[in-house]
RNA sequence: GCGUAGGUGGCAGAGCGGUCAAUUGCAUCAGACUGUAAAUCUGACGCCCUAUGGGCUACGGGGGUUCAAAUCCCUCCCUACGCA
């Protein structure tokens, strides 16, 4: 018996897409939908107000940061993690298996979520040694220790840590604790890493099913295996498969740090084995070509935190391409972000009082552009969810991509 | 008028004989950002060119010393403070 209930509404003709309902212990979640990131329990730069009136159904918050601030056993007390933010919907949380990479891994490096492939600097045939080379995060024989980014404390999370914490958290979906791999990996490296990432699945169903006796809290596994199409399949099949007393994954996430030229592909290896009446998540994937991808290849939710870092940098979604708002032309610019956007922003400002708070370094700029942005992404979604309702999502998905180029 | 301290690239402010077209910060101009170490990071920033090199003009104006001056000397102009 699940926290949550997926329901498919309509199917993509000859792919894999669908339009569902996903039903949490706090709120229905239209899918496929955005999922808004909220790290440290906020939206940076948003009240849940604004979150909310964009049109957010779903907010994602983060294990390691709020573990590490205020502490979990502080949002517990508070009430949980929707209590304790003041967000009235559905809430997720990630494990922290992320940062295993972003602190791990890809510390200093020009690696991140999606790389360029004609990096030289990732091109490494063989797995060299680096395990001198400076980082955060470092896999120990059954978990990880982390070092503090904010004071160097050190601390040891496993998978039942994470599960803990996250319980802690009270989000209504939580993932298992995995390891995000870099792509500069080699196979060998690749296959050891998604065998550990398996075994703390595995621990972190059993811990999550001892501590879930109310049963309000859904957890999903993550498929890892890089860009090696068997590795992929492998983990779509056992995370599928793997069962405690007779009780699976409620639903999966798709995880990897992705070239982008191989993200179609590895998401559908991974999506046709995957059950079909479970949702999944493609981790932190989410620029609008990315959405078509996904949800053509049978993703239903997906969060990023391109929209609002992007945002806070000046840069904003309009239908033909992204533009900096920093740039000198829209200083006289009296026209709206996109004429065709109907967020809060565009409804009552202009670019060129966006470029001026941007150039002033007023805290509103973020506020603004984080509005637009997400709006932009969240209604595009939403969008492509109808046009799978109404039979155009061919059409909708060709006209977008050809104006947004 | 006298005394003192100063006048350096858009601004602030280093440099005080060669390695200086000039540290640094800001501003400016671009770029990047995909489960947030991110209101962050990167690059450019006198002019010109056959451009990982070369040429020209530059540290208030003018003159000088020196192989070599933003840096030393003289002079003029200007600014701030103090005293008349």
């Amino acid at each position: 018996m699940s926290a949550i209930k997926f329901k498919i509404e309509k199917r993509l003709k000859g792919k894999l897409g669908r339009a569902g309902v996903l039903e949490t212990p706090n709120g229905s979640i239209q899918t496929p939908a955005f999922v808004v990131v909220g790290t440290k329990a906020t939206v940076k730069a948003l009240t849940p107000e604004q979150v909310k009136d964009l049109g957010t159904q779903v907010v994602l918050a983060n294990t390691y940061h709020l573990y590490l601030q205020p502490g979990d056993e502080i949002v517990a007390e508070a009430g949980g993690l929707r209590k304790f933010m003041n967000w009235q919907g559905p809430t997720m949380t990630d494990s922290g298996g992320f940062q295993v990479f972003s602190l791990g891994a890809a510390y200093g490096k020009e690696i991140s979520k999606v790389v360029k492939i004609t990096d030289p600097s990732l091109m490494i045939p063989e797995r060299f040694d680096d395990s001198d080379a400076p980082c955060l995060a470092k896999i120990g024989q059954d978990g990880v220790s982390f070092k503090s980014h904010l004071d160097g404390s050190v601390h040891y999370i496993t998978p039942e840590k994470s599960i803990q914490i996250q319980h802690n958290l009270g989000a209504d979906m939580i993932f298992a604790f995995d390891e995000c791999t870099s792509p500069a990996e080699d196979i060998r490296y690749q296959t050891e890493a998604l065998d550990r990432t398996h075994r703390w699945a595995k621990r972190s169903l059993e811990e999550h099913i001892r501590l879930n006796k109310e049963n309000k809290i859904a957890l999903f596994g993550i498929v890892q295996g890089g860009r090696e199409e068997d590795l992929r399949k492998k983990s779509a099949k056992s995370l599928s498969e793997m069962e405690v007393n007779g009780e699976g994954f409620d639903g999966f996430g798709i995880g990897g740090s992705f070239a982008k030229e191989d993200m179609s592909t590895a998401v559908k290896w991974v999506n046709e084995i995957l059950p079909e009446e479970k949702p999944r998540h493609l981790l932190g994937i989410g620029e609008p070509e990315d959405l078509f991808m996904g949800i053509e290849n049978g993703v239903d939710l997906f969060d990023c935190v391109a929209p609002t870092r992007i945002a806070r940098n000046g840069s904003l979604y309009t239908g033909i391409g992204n533009i900096n708002i920093l740039n000198s032309k829209f200083i006289s610019d009296f026209s709206k972000i996109d004429e065709d956007c109907h967020c809060y922003t565009c409804q009552n400002y202009t670019r060129a009082y966006l470029a001026h708070l941007f150039r002033g370094k007023e805290i509103l700029a973020n506020t603004l552009a984080s509005i637009h942005n997400l709006y932009f992404i969240v209604s595009l979604v939403k969008k492509i969810r109808q046009s799978i309702l109404d039979d155009n999502f061919a059409d909708f998905k060709t006209d977008f991509l050809m104006r947004y180029k």
